[in-house]
DNA sequence: GACATCAGAATGTCATGACAAATATGGCCC
DNA sequence: GGGCCATATTTGTCATGACATTCTGATGTC
C-alpha cells in the first residue's frame, strides 16, 4: 500500500529540512493519510522524491520512530504503528496535560515565599543545607472541581514568578519563557490516603485514595531546576505514559 | 577537564561500531572515570582518535544523550549530566525491576486458561469479540510480603504459557525468549480503594489505598501483544520512571 | 570600567557513496 | 503439494566532506 503523500520544503526556512519531513509525515498520519499499517515508501525513493539525501530521510523517520508513530523493520520497510499511540514521553506539567485536553485549568497560589531549605530538599537540588529556596504551593482546578494539590521547590533566582503569573499560565510555562531548558525528569508514583487536610482541601473524605507523584526536573547541564511532591485526587485524574524501546 | 577514557573497538565483532563506544562511554561514566560535569573530547577529535568516522561517534554520543547520561551544547561541548539519572523508561515488567533491585521475587499464579475476550479486551487486543484469549491472574511477592495482583490478557499462540515457566522466568521473559519483540507500551496510573477481595489476597484492610496500572504493549509492528490490568499496594512499592525532553 | 564587537570552537545539519544484514518472495526440487 | 534455497528488497551501519549555527571568551572602543 504505497502511500502517496506530499511533502512541500522550504529550503530557505530555519527549520531543519529533516524536521519538516516529520511533521508532515506526523500529520498525515494525523489526518488519517496514513491509515495504521500502511507502508512508507522505501528511504532511496523518499530521498530521491523529496530531493533530499537518503540519511536526511532516515533522520527524518527516526524521529517519529523514536516518538512510536512509525515502526521499521530490515528488510521490510517502515510502517505507520496499529494501535493507536497517545503521545510521546514528554516534558509536561499538569497545565499542559489539561490544556491540551481541552479543560479550562484554573489555579489557586496558597504560598510562594522563600526560605532556607531543609536537609532533604537542599540534598535534592543540590544547595547548601539551609540555603534559601523558593517554596510553592498551589491548588489546580479543573471544571471548577479540585484536582490537585501541588507543592514544589526551587532555585531562588531562577525565574521571576509572581502570584498571576503562575494562575495564568502554568509553572511549566514560565520557567521555559524564562529561558530554562529543561531536559531530564526523575518521576515516581505512588498512592497513598488523604490526610484531613488534603481532603478538606481538595473536597474529597477523610482517607480517600490519592495519586502521589515525586518529580525532580534537570535543565541542559543537569542542575536541578524544580522539585515537586503532588497529590492528585484518583478518582477525577490518573496519569498516562508512553514508553518506547530503542 | 579532558578526561583520558580508552576505548577498545573489535571490528570483527557483529556489534555496530556505535554501541562499542556507547557502551564504554557508558561504563566509563559508572566507574567514575568520568565524573559529572566532565566535558568529553570534541567529536572530531574523538573520531580521529578513535579511528571512526565523526557520524558514527555522533550517533554513539545521541545513544547516550537520549539515555539521558549525557548532555550536548551547540558551540559548548558534550558533558556527563550532573544529576546522577537512575535509568532510562525502559520496558520492564515488575519482575525485571524487582530482580534488578535484588528482591527475589515470587509467583503464585490463579489463573491461566483460555476463553473468549469481552468487548472491552477484545477492542484493546485487536481481535474479534468473543475470540478467544488467554486470561492470566498472579500474585506477585516480594522478600515473601504480597505485593501486587496482576491481571492479564493475551493473543492465543503468541508464546507457550506455563504455570512453572510464569513462575520462575516472568510474563516479559518469556514472551522475549518466544520471539515477540516488545516496542512500544502505553500505560496509565491511577489510584483506588482496595475491594474486600483484593484487600483479602494482598493482606490489606479494605479501603487501603492502592496504585493501578493499565497497560498495553505491542510490538514490533504494532500489534497488542499483552494488556494488563494490575494493583500495586501503595505501603510497598512505587513506579519510577524517567522523561527525557529530545 | 563597562559595553559592544569579533574570532574561535563546538555541535547541528545535509549530501554522497558503499557495503552488510535481515526479511520476504518466488522458483525449484523432491 | 510441501519444504528448501537463491534472490531481490529494504533498512542498518559506516566513511568522507562541507557549511551553518550557537556559544564563549577575548579584544577593542567609548
Amino acid at each position: 500500500m504505497t502511500a502517496k503523500l506530499s511533502i512541500d520544503l522550504d529550503r530557505s526556512s530555519p527549520v531543519p529540512l529533516y524536521f519538516q519531513v516529520a511533521e508532515q509525515i506526523s500529520e498525515a498520519i494525523q489526518r488519517g493519510d496514513l491509515p495504521p499499517g500502511s507502508r512508507l515508501d522505501n528511504e532511496i525513493l523518499l530521498a530521491d522524491r523529496l530531493g533530499l539525501s537518503r540519511p536526511t530521510v532516515r533522520q527524518a523517520i527516526q524521529y517519529l520512530v523514536d516518538k512510536g508513530l512509525l515502526v521499521r523493520k530490515r528488510g521490510v520497510g517502515t510502517q505507520v504503528v496499529h494501535g493507536q499511540v497517545k503521545r510521546s514521553v514528554e516534558l509536561t506539567s499538569l497545565y499542559d496535560d489539561l490544556r491540551r485536553a481541552g479543560q479550562e485549568p484554573a489555579t489557586r497560589v496558597l504560598v510562594l515565599e522563600t526560605g532556607p531549605a531543609d536537609e532533604r530538599v537542599a540534598a535534592i537540588l543540590g544547595v547548601p543545607a539551609g540555603a534559601e529556596v523558593l517554596r510553592l504551593e498551589r491548588i489546580r482546578y479543573a471544571a471548577g472541581e479540585p484536582l490537585a494539590l501541588l507543592h514544589n521547590w526551587l532555585p531562588v533566582g531562577l525565574a521571576p514568578l509572581t502570584a498571576e503569573g503562575l494562575q495564568e499560565r502554568g509553572l511549566y510555562e514560565l520557567l521555559r519563557s524564562a529561558g530554562v531548558r529543561m531536559r531530564v525528569a526523575n518521576q515516581r508514583m505512588g498512592a497513598r490516603a488523604a490526610t484531613a487536610t488534603e481532603a478538606r482541601l481538595l473536597g474529597e473524605r477523610r482517607g480517600a485514595p490519592l495519586l502521589t507523584m515525586l518529580r525532580t526536573t534537570y535543565d541542559d547541564q543537569g542542575r536541578a531546576v524544580e522539585h515537586g511532591s503532588h497529590v492528585y485526587r484518583a478518582s477525577h485524574y490518573s496519569l498516562e505514559v508512553t514508553l518506547i524501546e530503542r
